[in-house]
DNA sequence: GTGTATTGTTGGTCATACCAACGTTGGTCA
DNA sequence: TGACCAACGTTGGTATGACCAACAATACAC
């Protein structure tokens, strides 16, 4: 066998669209394989981040800080609190909302997921020396700050 | 009250995995609703845009290029014939392939594709200058390229 | 000829990202 | 005080993309 690959059509080969889902689709695979050594996905990742980052808060709050969806929270939630690693608890202040804290096996857990994305990024950008990953940070940021408040 | 948004913790924000898949969702939803004006999805552009640069194709063969999956292959494959966009036929020459083909309505519809996917890539891109889209584009496509060839 | 590979196809799985609706609760303001 | 409206958690969906395993038919190599 001799034709295992062509390459994909001009018209998709420079898509920035297409080239910026190729990406992702990398890092997350990347990033995947790497939290799933220690059980978890993305948001349970990002979950724990923003609770340790900005201590306890509502599902709601904590699903418009990380852009996790509401329902999609509920899971997310379930699932670490089952680990133990935050607890739900009514809020007495105002009963329609959760308290959710992280606990000690919480930030423990957290610390080896730090350690585990680190790696992953470092795999992710592999080619690019610093400059180049500085720069491309730079550029998708700019990306990300313009889209960010959902003007369609 | 008046903290409907918060910015996602520090350990996220400039996280270049999380960056990436941000602007990917972002150029996916721009690029997905522009298709959808005319009925399509990403892997129906891709399709008819291979067709049309390389020519008739098994689709084995069409899915290696695209990257498409060889079962995803065949629903879309399906979709696109049924609206007459491209024909499906055995190959004469080894029956155990299809020959697809695109058709002359394929070839008018792509070009309608075409114009969608490149004001999608301007919305997607807009608050770039030229000179930092194409430094972003070559940042990518390194990024592809060394990830390209599935060396885990 | 026998065994191996490829092809199209079926029928799944998983993760992410959504949306609509519901009952409960809080807050507004008339 | 009561009527509305908004926010919350929750359930139960949907869509898309990206996969994987298995199968019968066919081609190819030896």
């Amino acid at each position: 066998m001799d034709t295992p690959e062509g390459p994909p059509p001009q018209r998709l080969r420079t898509l920035p669209s297409r080239l910026t889902n190729q990406a992702a689709q990398t890092a997350n695979r990347i990033v995947g394989q790497a939290l799933a050594q220690a059980g978890v996905r993305r948001y349970h990742y990002a979950l724990l981040a923003t609770l340790e980052e900005y201590g306890p808060a509502s599902q709601a709050a904590l699903g418009r800080r990380t852009g996790i969806d509401r329902s999609d929270m509920v899971a997310t939630v379930n699932d670490l609190a089952e680990r133990g690693l935050l607890e739900r608890a009514p809020d007495p202040e105002d009963r329609r909302r959760n308290v959710i804290t992280i606990t000690g096996a919480g930030r423990r857990q957290l610390t080896d997921l730090d350690r585990l994305v680190a790696a992953a990024q470092d795999k992710f950008l592999a080619p690019l020396p610093e400059a180049d990953r500085r720069n491309l940070i730079d550029l998708l940021t700019r990306l990300a700050d313009h889209h960010g408040d959902r003007h369609d």
